[in-house]
DNA sequence: AATATATTTCAACACTTGTTTAATTTTTGC
DNA sequence: GCAAAAATTAAACAAGTGTTGAAATATATT
């Protein structure tokens, strides 16, 4: 018994899929409220100012995602004890759950991912929200890895970092410019691919500048 | 002597800073009319549609760059001949000159790139524009890295590309969170520091798919 | 110097923007 | 069933949107 959407998730649901083509500022609220069939007032009466709807559509599955991740992480950990976590999992951990979601979780979390590669490229706007779910983990996540890499430098550790952020939002977007390169070459909407690749290829890249625990 | 900036310039590098600000949509004409303390009529005048003002705006400096980067990368081919060039030169040959003109280009050079981070992660505005400058370049940068890794498979190489694009642009983005995860500990805006690590980082990831020329 | 072209100005266009107000309807708790 | 609270509606607000047209000024060409 699927109860009817109340009006509160109809417009976040618009509102989302509209952010991740056109943008925060792209979008306007009555195109907003139109396509989630709904009058305009409403937008201002559930959830006060235009950034405030924006807040809303980040904070909704920004909560799903962080204790999923925490959750992975933590097994990672807890499997490979007493020893710290090997790279490639850690790596996989922090990536798995996105691109999972970006893959088979629908319309609306294909969405809320294209938001954010827009708004981690983009300050101003992911501001607190972002921040405030996202960096916790994030430090968990470097926790981990220098767990697994105790000479590890500081500045290269979260350098690194920053380029598999970089790597994983761009994944994100779903441009199609790899297809255009690629001659057709590349499906891209096949996340599975992207998976299989972007754990190789950025563990590699942290090993370049720290040996692994274990190894000499 | 330095003649007065003509009105078009005034205009577009208004344009340029707003954008990079505010992207596309966050930004009126009025704004930047304003900004270049000129006339709004005479955006339209010179450039036709708002669209068309972004246009101008990219490709300002994409030719520029598009010459230095195909320039870089044919010396480092030239140099290695008859052999391929080494992969990290060519990764460099990629970078180099982004990141150099981002670093010591100036304000509206990095207002420029600031710009490329948001449309790289959104097609709808980047468009044509950029793909017909940026994709030919990227061919020939994959030619370069084939000729290094001549059993390379295509689809790794591709996604390998599209890593390092995301590193790449994140990089451009000029977000401090990198400042805030490390307590302080990373000066962002040192980007002879980044390019020190990009360049072994992506190196690293690409070589985990394919062995390079000569070893083996 | 006179003509032709290019540029700039100012005002206005019709339309959309985010948000608020007050009246009305629906739902809830008792 | 009744009162209180929550939700929805419709209309309006001032301000800002991209763009255009015609008149005025500046520049270039002969």
């Amino acid at each position: 018994m699927t109860t009817k959407k109340k009006t509160k998730d109809l417009i976040l649901d618009a509102a989302e899929e509209l952010f991740a083509i056109r943008g925060f500022y792209g979008v306007s609220i009555r195109q907003i409220t139109t396509k989630a069939d709904v009058d305009p007032a409403l937008a201002s009466y559930h959830f006060g100012k235009k950034k405030d709807i924006f807040d809303a559509v980040m904070l909704r599955r920004a909560e799903i995602l962080n204790r999923e991740r925490i959750q992975t992480l933590d097994d990672c950990i807890r499997r490979a004890k007493p020893n710290p976590a090997p790279l490639h999992e850690i790596i996989d951990a922090f990536t798995h759950a996105l691109l999972n979601r970006s893959n088979k979780g629908g319309k609306g979390w294909r969405s809320y991912f294209a938001i954010i590669a827009q708004i981690n490229n983009h300050p101003e706007l992911g501001g607190i929200i972002m921040s405030q779910y996202f960096d916790p983990l994030a430090k968990k996540f470097l926790q981990a890895i220098r767990a697994n890499m105790p000479d590890a430098n500081d500045e290269d550790l979260y350098w690194c970092y920053h380029f598999l952020s970089g790597a994983l939002t761009l994944t994100f977007s779903g441009t199609e410019r790899i297809n255009k390169l690629s001659d057709g070459l590349c499906a891209s909407s096949d996340l599975d691919a992207v998976h299989e690749r972007l754990v190789p290829f950025i563990t590699a890249g942290f090993k370049a500048f720290m040996r692994p625990f274990g190894h000499q």
